[in-house]
DNA sequence: TCCACTCGTGAGAGCGCTCTCACAACGTCG
DNA sequence: CGACGTTGTGAGAGCGCTCTCACGAGTGGA
């Protein structure tokens, strides 16, 4: 289909234009050294000429290529579209991947028939590469493509491999553990006593490993957990988990919060029971999502580096087309970022 | 690149393991009806075992169809990544798009560089369709994509078109004149007399129509604007408008306010400002994003459907990959959602 | 009985590209 | 001066599919 009636310009055309054939003009625009200077010009003068542009589906036909990689949301109840985190993921693996000239193909599912979908498309080598955003248990599915060797690399580890322990599959993840540890000592630091969490799904490494530096860094300081709700990663499951610490512990005088989303949700019930932030409760939340800063009061926040995430799982993906070599893990540091809240 | 080893099911492969021609196997694999249920189980089966999938490389090249169509958002300031608009909008096309097997190939066009590389790649026919969302201006690369050959649909009217005017690229829009006009007669009606607006940035049709129908709506009811402002979408930009429509109007007691992002700046801002909502101003938004009934208080706004525009956006685009007949303009209804700021 | 069909099928072309191979034209060296 | 690279080039195969065409077998009307 390309452009008005059949004009499609082809390699061939451009060869014949440029009076070379068709492997010499191949040649120039694949960027070979093995070319005269003056072969290269011809052809370039050419293919500029008829404005001619590289059939993919041609060239992956013969290369065994699709160059795209496929951005996968593994998210049963499509958070995605709810949260920012993945938006700013999303813009990390575009902009890496817009770079090598390879498309980006989106798949959010939702469903066991999408999940067989995207695993026979995955599998039919229609892309060259997987990126798998936001596992929930220990999702089968990234192994299962990997073993049928399509490359994959997955936002955050996976669930069911320690923090320590060579993972199965490739990963990039922020340092959650840290993260929280440095959210729990910011508050202790500035004097608060009873300092309560709310989760995330504990379904998810992200959540556990942000609610276990909670506890480490807590234990540390000789503090035990105030008060501990779950929830999920929503601002109304942040609000709900946060009026149920309140009544779990009224003296409450400060809460690490695992993602913003949820933190928004608790400065509304705080907000609803009457509580100043910070000064009666301080609150220190996950991400630094953009609406972080704009909330009231500004929300002081441990900043994961989500666009450079994203950079990172899609440059390793497209190492591994290339050589095929699994990816040791990459953990990115975090960072406070201190408002008001905190 | 089709898995393990070369193992790679081929038509062929699928045709001698049935004992027929690739034609027959090829016949029943498209589900054509010239075929004997003999043949078909054979196929079906011996397709089965071998766990075959089609090529879709080699399908293309025959075919010139690529079966995907590509998401286009043609943002400078990467707006996409903040406001929850765009996810929504792409949850429809998504939905649409895969219920076709047909892929989505997703695509941000921050710079001049960007903008080319993609107007290449679609020309050259790589995907059948392109959905364009938040258009600024007067954009021309859609109706340069269309000319040439491309099927074109538009999210929101194109600025240049009127109203009422046959649009030279299809769009799907919602009734934003009418929206804002039911947002400004619901504070009229609440007894509010001053009411101002915070508009979006006027090189976009959608706000353009909102600050419009605001505009109309008043002229109808017999008053006039008591403050204007100008922003971006944006929450900050929200905030920073509120403070000038107050300064500008100290006895506003009514707001409406282009979208909601803008809105949850403008509570910040009157909040700042000790002014309490909805008893000293009533504020109205737009969208109706997931954040909106999350926000304090919870915000009454025009909810357009958000998802439904991407699903018909998308179904279009399929429709006219056929038979590349242009579609006339769709503008979908909004729709009020009371909660408690106004 | 013959012609005109419809129906199911197979053979084969060819989409536009990449890649291997062969080959001519040129050094370079023993 | 013949054997041996090196370099630029073209011819041709073939990736896996779709689609046109031809053909035999069955069906029905004159």
């Amino acid at each position: 289909m390309t452009a008005r009636h059949g004009e499609a310009p082809t390699l061939e055309s451009v060869a014949a234009r440029a009076g070379v054939s068709r492997a010499t003009a191949g040649r120039v625009l694949a960027g070979s050294p093995r070319v005269s200077d003056h072969a290269r010009d011809a052809v370039l003068r050419a293919a500029a000429e008829l404005s001619y542009v590289t059939n993919r589906a041609a060239r992956s036909l013969m290369t065994r290529r699709s160059d795209s990689i496929a951005f996968v949301v593994a998210e049963p109840e499509e958070r995605f579209f709810a949260d920012p985190f993945f938006s700013l993921v999303l813009r990390g693996v575009h902009a890496a991947v817009a770079a090598h000239d390879v498309q980006l193909v989106f798949a959010v599912l939702t469903d066991d028939a999408e999940r067989e979908r995207f695993a026979r498309f995955a599998r039919g080598g229609h892309v060259d590469g997987v990126a798998f955003v936001s596992l929930h248990g220990a999702d089968p599915l990234p192994r299962e493509l990997q073993d049928a060797g399509v490359p994959v690399m997955l936002q955050g580890r996976p669930l069911g491999t320690a923090r320590d322990e060579p993972a199965p599959v490739g990963y990039v993840d922020a340092d959650n553990h840290g993260g929280a540890r440095a959210a729990t000592r910011l508050l202790a630091e500035a004097g608060r006593t009873r300092i309560g969490t709310v989760t995330g799904p504990l379904d998810m490494a992200a959540a556990v490993d942000r609610f276990d530096g909670y506890r480490c860094e807590l234990a540390a300081l000789d503090l035990t957990p105030a008060a501990v709700a779950h929830a999920d990663f929503s601002v109304v499951g942040g609000r709900r988990a946060m009026h149920a610490l309140l009544d779990a512990e009224p003296l409450l005088d400060g809460v690490v919060v695992a993602n913003d989303l949820m933190a928004l949700g608790a400065l509304q019930a705080l907000n609803e029971r009457g509580r100043r932030v910070p000064d009666d409760v301080a609150l220190v939340g996950f991400d630094d999502i953009p609406l972080a800063g704009a909330a009231a009061p500004p929300l002081t926040t441990v900043r994961q580096p989500m666009a450079e995430m994203g950079r990172a799982i899609a440059t390793a993906l497209l190492e591994m087309v290339g050589d095929r070599s699994p990816r040791p893990p990459l953990v990115l540091p975090t960072e406070i970022v201190r408002r008001v809240s905190a």
